[in-house]
DNA sequence: CCGCATTGTGCGAGCGCTAACATCTGCGCC
DNA sequence: GGCGCAGATGTTAGCGCTCGCACAATGCGG
């Protein structure tokens, strides 16, 4: 047994020397078999396994002038949303044999982010993948003149090759075309916040769906960001608005908030108002009432976006796919207008309350 | 203006020529600036300013045998408190000058767990740090003979110098204190799965503090996982059993499913039933009712995983820090067991169904 | 039998950096 | 005035791998 002193690693060399042959056709063998003998192969192969060697990444990289690492940049907000790409992502990629480094700025402003991006080329990534990208971020990629390709994993409008995402326009319609089919026609939009490019698609959906219906879009109601508070928090602006009979929350978290206050302000979900959410966390089918959303496939996204990566890195056309459609997802967070009416009118206290207001 | 060629980026020795050094200098000034004088010192500080040099890492890592690299495993179940470990971990990581490279594996299993520890392997980590670190994790991490340091980040039981976590033990016990102290007397447990550390240390805290007190402990109620559905589906148990006044469920996620569940069991939170969450997550402050839990600071956990990796990698004594220990947070999920009762006899119907029950 | 592909393998250089040693200068001191 | 020594810098040799090329061995047509 030519044991390795324990610590540092079996090199090619090492390996060769016990297949009797040179380090070079060990790399061979592991690179361009083809090029390699049956028998030369297989004596290599031995020897690895004997030695449990594994080619060292670092020096590979270094010779190839290739890294084979992705860099990831994620907020420090543990969304789901972002949780389920940055997982999907990384799993993909491990899967396509590219390592990936991840860097979460605690908040999403210009220097944080220069900063995470510049670490990420000083470690020689390859590419970068960038899974919250607001209006400021794609900005400082611009400034920064990042020498390597980029992918967004957020709806700008355009689905591009550099930006690969769940179509969030169509999402809004669908959460608009829902509603205005339940018989709806005041319905508010409870927008996310402004620097995110999915909320604004949300919302031009959900405006664009409404006026192909005819109905009017109402000025939408603002979230300062995602959390569940600033949905609480918009409760009150809605139930100052007595003619609204179904809300659009941009994200469950969102909507979470907005079932809350929309509680404390005495109003009942559907009965009062019907509620559609977006994202489709499984949270939301244990909210109160079980919230109707709007369901993307985040794990398939994180495979697309490996796959646009994969196909700038490597000069390739991008593969035409369907576009990535979220799914409606009816609970009973949502009714009839019709039914509401008659639910009101059997209980009148809360309804009458409501329907006297502002 | 001596141009870099466009991709390729500066060297050392671009520098070096630049500043009218060698390369060595250029080096010296980056790792041991002392030994470089002053002047020789700015010119070569503006020579990489002028070409935007950033030292290669790979080459660096080659060199020094070193990767600067931590490697990340972590389970693909995008669950709050892995997402807020991660999170604080990498940026804790980034901020002591190391690289972290992610490896989420979809399944904990022990295949896919040992595929992702070797890959990071080969990657030359430094160390690894285990984001979800049950019992067959560690079983795994012992039967390859991982040659690098590893950091768990869940409780078990002793806190060692590879095990960074906040106390779950203790705040199991301040659930059931909390829950005690309202005067409830059957308290029952809804279990993480078994294979978690944190639950079985959950469960021990919960059992002790109960024990102490001179109440029993009822045999718990075990989830299959964390999801809420899991805890929806154990309501109809608990809801089974009259005598129990107080719930303490493992986790906010479980407590949401739970809450669901038993409302659709016609048992109302905190009236009927008493319920705390484990977690603190921050949509726990919107759930119906509002659910009383434990906080941990996922963040400062993150900080010290992260320096308890690196007293292990740089062989430094572990500094002696207070233990880390979650935190109360009460709201409306719990309420006093006298309270509880007369709620209980103001609104006859529900509680009176409850009663005969079983 | 020679020339010339074709296949299998080895040799040497080099990726960009660090580490160890070598060199060169200036200065204090006996 | 030569010695020693410290400070500042250069030189060289790797780190473990890949790439380009050289080279040997084989096969085959003319």
């Amino acid at each position: 047994m030519t044991e390795q002193p324990a610590g540092s690693r079996a090199t090619m060399s090492d390996v060769g020397k016990r297949a009797g042959v040179s380090h070079q056709t060990v790399s061979r063998v592991l690179n361009e078999p083809w090029r390699v003998s049956r028998e030369t192969q297989q004596r290599v192969l031995d020897a690895i396994a004997d030695l449990k060697f594994h080619p060292n990444t670092v020096a590979r990289a270094l010779a190839r002038q290739r890294s084979g690492t992705i860099g990831m940049v994620s907020t420090g907000i543990a969304l789901h949303s972002h949780s389920k790409r940055m997982i999907a992502f990384n799993e993909a990629a491990r899967a396509a044999g590219y390592q990936v480094s991840m860097a979460s700025v605690a908040t999403a402003d210009a220097v944080s982010l220069r900063d995470a991006i510049e670490t990420l080329i000083a470690q020689n990534v390859e590419g970068i993948v960038l899974i919250a990208a607001d209006e400021g971020a794609i900005d400082v990629m611009r400034s920064l003149a990042v020498p390597v390709p980029v992918v967004f994993a957020e709806s700008s409008g355009r689905s591009g090759p550099d930006n690969v995402s769940i179509d969030q326009f169509v999402g809004g319609r669908m959460a608009a075309a829902h509603l205005a089919e339940l018989g709806h026609r005041q319905i508010a939009h409870l927008a996310g916040p402004g620097w995110s490019l999915d909320a604004s698609e949300r919302l031009r959906g959900w405006s664009a769906e409404l006026s192909e219906r005819g109905i009017p879009a109402r000025t939408p109601i603002r979230a300062a960001d995602w959390t569940p508070d600033s949905g609480y928090r918009t409760a009150s602006l809605i139930a100052a608005m007595p003619e609204v009979t179904a809300v659009f929350a941009s994200s469950d978290q969102l909507a979470l908030g907005l079932l809350h206050g929309l509680e404390d302000q005495g109003l009942r979900v559907p009965q009062d108002l019907s509620v559609v959410g977006f994202d489709g966390q499984p949270e939301a089918a244990h909210f109160h009432p079980p919230l109707t959303t709007i369901r993307q496939d985040f794990a398939e996204l994180g495979r697309r976006l490996m796959g646009a990566m994969a196909a700038k890195l490597e000069g390739e056309a991008l593969p035409e796919l369907p576009p990535l459609v979220p799914e409606l997802v009816v609970r009973k967070s949502t009714a009839p207008r019709f039914l509401a009416a008659e639910l009101a009118a059997e209980s009148e206290p809360r309804a009458a309350r409501r329907r006297t207001k502002v």
